[in-house]
DNA sequence: GTCTATATTCTGATAGAC
DNA sequence: GTCTATCAGAATATAGAC
């Protein structure tokens, strides 16, 4: 898969690698899907303990900025991986809940980062993941095993914390200001 | 397409609607890879045209966040088009550079854009894609539909301009002009 | 340009013996 | 659990008549 992409994966071509014939593989996988159900919640316990695992400092900025690394790192090491979890390319395919599940664990554990940053804006969260997100995107589309990325995440930073910490409106009762939820 | 997504697109199905049969299909193109590339480049001629046409003010700052508006709404409009023409979701297909063209020319009007807000800094400009791409990709899979994205334009053109414009060194003759909206 | 007919190769999935 | 054998259908593409 890494040398043919995620769709390219047959059976035939499975049991092959696995040393079986293709009927053998139905007497573990009642289907395909379920094939990609399991690849799926794999990565997602992965990916939950990649990103929930500790962080080696209390500045709250510095995990910040870890965790883009880390979800960087993640997503580019393993391109395939990345596609089945977040890009949803694989037709007919969606996740059951119990596989999904860790990816929630893992969205939490984002909230609880910004949080620590005095951030919990949903405005400003979806700021955050598009900023991430996109970061992926480009170092996969642009410059795939290059590091370019990891230069510009503490600019990033620094430029996200000092805005969201600007626009925060000193505490008053009575807020008229209207929120989206 | 839209219904079933880019890849599913066979050429029986693709003569079926054009109510011919399929080798008649040859006769127009040889390959089904000639059909993705004539596709691109009508997407791409589409994309330069609406990123390039005139923006109705002279303000920099108004420039640059309407392209934003126009990048998120090209690209939701038409789902199929975006994964064909940003996403290269199909196997075995590269566009051609004719194809590629007019994609190259949006690219240059984005670095003007930008340089107008006197951001020249590839980092910077490498910020600046990785939100915007992050910020369809965000909308595409969360909130089809939606215009979500919308009020976040103009807080992110803020922060990032701001960001840019402190970060710059004073350029020789120590012109230190900073805009504040 | 358009068709009928077909080649070739792949796919996911199943029947049934052992 | 594992196999041989096979199904039913999909895919892209071509041959050749008209």
């Amino acid at each position: 898969m890494h040398a043919e992409g995620l769709a390219a994966l047959s059976l035939r071509e499975l049991a092959r690698l696995a040393g079986i014939t293709t009927p053998t593989v139905y007497a573990y996988f009642e289907s395909k899907n379920a094939i990609y159900d399991a690849m799926f919640g794999r990565a997602a316990e992965e990916f939950a303990e990649v990103m929930t695992g500790p962080y080696q400092t209390d500045d709250p900025r510095a995990v910040l900025a870890c965790g883009v690394r880390r979800f960087v790192e993640f997503c580019t090491a393993d391109v395939p991986r990345y596609q089945l979890l977040f890009q949803r390319t694989i037709r007919d395919f969606e996740p059951s809940a119990a596989s999904f599940a860790p990816a929630v664990r893992a969205l939490d554990a984002l909230r609880g980062r910004l949080k620590a940053n005095g951030i919990t804006d949903p405005r400003h969260i979806d700021m955050w993941t598009a900023w991430t997100t996109g970061l992926v995107d480009q170092q996969l589309s642009n410059d795939p095993g290059g590091d370019r990325w990891s230069r510009l995440i503490d600019e990033f930073v620094d430029m996200f914390l000092a805005h969201c910490h600007t626009a925060r409106r000193p505490p008053r009762s009575g807020q008229t200001r209207r929120r989206s939820s």
